[in-house]
DNA sequence: AGATGTAGTCAAGTAGCTTGACCAAACAGG
DNA sequence: CCTGTTTGGTCAAGCTACTTGACTACATCT
C-alpha cells in the first residue's frame, strides 16, 4: 500500500510522545505540555534566551511566550535573570527542575530506541535514523517544531 | 547519538504535514485544520458516522464534535443525513468536496513517498515502513490520533 | 409500561493563544 | 551628543477551540 508512511510516522511519533507524557506524569512532571518540552529543548541547547527569542523559536507572539515563561517559572522549571548588558531584557534559563525534566525525556527516548532496536535490529534502526535524517534535511528543516 | 529518533520522527512528520497543508491551501482547500483531516479519514473508511462516534474517535466531547461537523457542513466538506433507524441521530458523510480533499491528501502522501524512495531507495523505504509498522503495533496503537 | 441509556442541543466557562497600544531602554546617524 | 527609530517587555481586550453541566426527545431493556 502506497502513501501510508506519513500516517505511520504520525502514529509512531504519537505513541512515543504519549508514553513519555505518561511516564513523566508518573515521575511528578505532571504539569508539562508539548510546548514546554520544545521550550526546554531550546533553552537547554542555548543555555538561555529572552522571552522574545523563545517566542520566535516557538512560532508564537512575545506575549504568549512571556505567559508561558511565567507559568514555567511559577512551577520551578525555569528562572529569570537580569540580562547582563540590556537593562530592558531578562534572560530565561532552565532551573534544577527544568534540567531534571530534560534529562528524563532524553533517557525515555533512549529507552524507546533500545526497545525498537530489540524489535528490528540495530542495523535497521541505524538505517531508519539515517533515512529520516535525509528526509528532514531534504525538506530544508524549516521551523522544526517537533510539537511533541 | 542515541535517543534522537523520536525527534527525527517528529520533524519528518511535521515536514510532510506542513507541505501537505501548503499544497492543499494552494489547491483551494485553505480552510482545513488538522482535526478535519483526521475526521475525513475516519468518515472515508467508515462511510459515515454520528457526531458522537466522531467525537469518541477524535477524543473530544460530543459538543465539540457537533461544532466541528457544523463547520465542515457549512464549508461543503460533509453532509448530514437522517439516520435510517434512529430518529434522534443524524449520519455525517463526506460530501464531494470532502472526498476531493481526501483524494488530494492520499496523492500528496504518495508523492512524498516517491521523493523519499528516490532519496534512499525503494528497499530502504520498504524496510522503514515495515519497521514503523512494527513499532506502532508494539505500542498497541492506542488512540491513534495522527493529529496532523 | 416504566426505568434507564443515548443522540443531539443550549448555555456558560476556560486555556492558550491573538492583535493593538504602550513604555523604557538601546542603538544608529547626522 | 541629541534625536528618531528599533526593540524587550507589559497591559488590556478579544478570539477560537475546546470544556462542563443541564436539558429534550427518542431508543432500549426488563
Amino acid at each position: 500500500m502506497s502513501g501510508e508512511i506519513p500516517a505511520l510516522l504520525g502514529m509512531a511519533f504519537h505513541a512515543v510522545m504519549e508514553e513519555v507524557h505518561v511516564r513523566l506524569a508518573e515521575e511528578g512532571f505532571d504539569d508539562v505540555r508539548p510546548a514546554h518540552g520544545f521550550a526546554f529543548q531550546y533553552l537547554s541547547v542555548r543555555g538561555g534566551a529572552t522571552a522574545v527569542e523563545l517566542g520566535e523559536h516557538l512560532g508564537v507572539t512575545k506575549q504568549a511566550a512571556v505567559q508561558l515563561v511565567d507559568e514555567l517559572e511559577r512551577r520551578g522549571y525555569v528562572e529569570r535573570r537580569p540580562h547582563p548588558t540590556d537593562r530592558r531584557a531578562r534572560v530565561v534559563v532552565l532551573a534544577a527542575r527544568g534540567w531534571a525534566c530534560v534529562e528524563r525525556v532524553v533517557a525515555l527516548w533512549a529507552e524507546t530506541e533500545r526497545r525498537w532496536a530489540a524489535l528490528v535490529g540495530a542495523e535497521r534502526l541505524t538505517a531508519l535514523r539515517d533515512d529520516l535524517s535525509a528526509f528532514v534535511t531534504a525538506a530544508g528543516s524549516p521551523p522544526i517544531r517537533p510539537l511533541w
